[in-house]
DNA sequence: CCCTAATGGTTGCTATGTTAAGTATTATCG
DNA sequence: CGATAATACTTAACATAGCAACCATTAGGG
């Protein structure tokens, strides 16, 4: 007998809660819970709202820049920023330097979506800070930046 | 002036570094690197390949399971179990007891599967604990599970 | 300079994410 | 017992994910 269970779970794999991804992607559904209802009310996708907190953030940048802070494939991108220029969130235009490149900023309009959004967000943060705990939270912060400069 | 940057940032989001969901997104990115590598020697998708470890761990379950130890959405699922099952990784049978529900389990063709990438799952986990460092590791997996069990 | 490679995006295709509506089965309450 | 609600999926429709191929532009080496 190899295993204890009475369902022969293979030879030793992990539990999938002690798995880095599954565990990360666990935690992440539990946060993205009240975020998802905040983006509700806007009519705003998750990853559109990641756009417009990249570019709020970094300023007028090129795509792939926006790719890498939003964690999005270019492909999608190219496709989610039509829809995003036509709803007058975001405004693109080419770089005359290097006329590969395209570079985007969010508009008024769309900081105005996210300003719009702050109150509810502050509160949803301040929450999880409540019951995670501030001290939990800034420790997991930091180890979860230290992981994402890992290169494996 | 309200910001001492060139780009005109918001009034006060945290830097999306600070911002969970994003962070664990990013560091997510990082660990799956390598796993992507891993999953595409055999043709499988990063979310077939969940269902199988937790199909692995928890045995025949219904459905609605898989969907939350995989964090998967019902209907992805659905859709999924289809191709799965017709490629012999899983098996499916109504619940006689309750003929709503679906009970699932990996096949012996799925379970070879996981265990064929059981070398180099260790190798990937071995380098992460090497360069991450396994008290980190067990930190942030601990801290990552406390969070998941949180009520927002 | 010119040819080739590299870079930045776009397009196409298939799979999955996400919401809403639909179906079959079971549970609940008057 | 019967109407109704709840549960466990399934289907439909559209957006995004992920890979590969492609295009335009720029960089580099002979």
């Amino acid at each position: 007998m190899t295993d204890d269970t009475d369902h022969a779970q293979s030879a030793r794999f992990a539990p999938t809660a002690r798995s880095l991804p599954i565990a990360l992607l666990r935690a992440r559904e539990t946060v993205m819970g009240p975020i998802r209802v905040m983006l509700q009310q806007s009519g705003i996708s998750e990853q559109q709202w990641r756009v417009l907190r990249v570019l709020d953030e970094l300023g007028e940048i090129e795509q792939s820049a926006i790719a890498t802070g939003a964690c999005l494939q270019l492909p999608s991108l190219t496709r989610m920023l039509r829809t995003m220029e036509a709803d007058g969130l975001i405004a693109r235009r080419t770089d005359e330097a290097d006329r590969r490149r395209t570079l985007v900023r969010i508009t008024d309009k769309g900081r105005a979506l996210i300003l719009a959004h702050l109150p509810d967000s502050a509160a949803i943060f301040s929450r999880l800070e409540e019951r995670f705990g501030a001290r939990n939270l800034k420790q997991l912060l930091d180890l979860l930046d230290e992981l994402r400069r890992i290169d494996l």
